[in-house]
DNA sequence: CTCAGATGATCTGATCTCATACGATCAGGT
DNA sequence: ACCTGATCGTATGAGATCAGATCATCTGAG
């Protein structure tokens, strides 16, 4: 676990991940912040744009928060017109969220943000490099499914 | 931003980082509950090892943590005898942070185990690609300071 | 149909986190 | 010696988080 720039404490790749990972989230949460948005916004959007349709337990569990901490989130967001809670013809017990057209404007437009601040992030390497870096993180995370909550 | 398996949603390496780093905090806080220690006791007493001498603002600064929140870890660890706050004879403001000699076994220990299980998780990998992996999260760190608190 | 159990959303209460405030102490200038 | 401002540790209050309870609804067995 390094400190600043000294060896190993506990686990120093364990420890470059996490510091790596809280930097990449400082980076893309200012994009997030530039257009009014906190990062959690913006994570919650996503999913419901990559993976319309869940309910708000799903929802959860797919960005790893827990249920009632999602709820709120999802009251501002609602509150703010980003998205709405349409009730499922087929099931009265649940609220499908979905994007209104003013969510999904924005959250097109941090995705954008975010993607150049990536880049700019990653610019110092080569493409094959990203890509072996790329293949180790789903090689570490592949073992186990449950993610936990940290955002 | 990756769910599961698929593909981008807003920033797949930030996503991928958080979920690996998310999952290593799993793997060296079970080895540190084997001892009795939740993953943070443990982080605290590896900074403490690892930069003796430290006082309770520069602690909290080291892990990421408000120094409030240090303060309740510090008083646990304090009653289980771990840890005990030394004056400082030459600034009677300042309380050291020190470990006792139980303090520095459970550490020990844990620390032992965790570096196993990191290198568990690395099995599947050669050492030049552990160290590019290594080098290219120094490098995404390397450009800001500041973490930011996420423990 | 009816009942028992499961599931989704929401509420509640206990706990954790953190910004702020405060008292004690130090350092430096006058 | 006496201010002035900074720093350290601690206390406090507001807000966030999460486990568990609750209510409505669905599903499947009998």
């Amino acid at each position: 676990m390094t400190v600043g720039a000294g060896p190993t404490i506990t686990s120093e790749i364990t420890w470059l991940l996490h510091r790596a990972a809280q930097h990449m989230h400082v980076v893309t949460g200012l994009q997030a912040e530039k257009h009014g948005l906190q990062l959690r916004d913006h994570i919650i959007l996503s999913a419901i744009h990559k993976t319309p349709g869940l309910t708000q337990v799903e929802l959860a569990k797919t960005v790893s928060l827990d249920k009632t901490t999602l709820m709120s989130q999802l009251d501002r967001l609602e509150r703010n017109g980003l998205i709405l809670r349409r009730p499922d013809p087929h099931d009265r017990r649940v609220r499908i969220p979905e994007m209104t057209a003013a969510g999904e404007d924005i959250r097109a437009r941090v995705a954008a943000d975010s993607r150049v601040a990536e880049q700019d992030a990653l610019r110092s390497f080569s493409g094959t490099d990203i890509e072996s870096f790329r293949r180790m993180l789903i090689g570490m995370i592949g073992d186990s499914a449950d993610p936990g909550s940290c955002l």
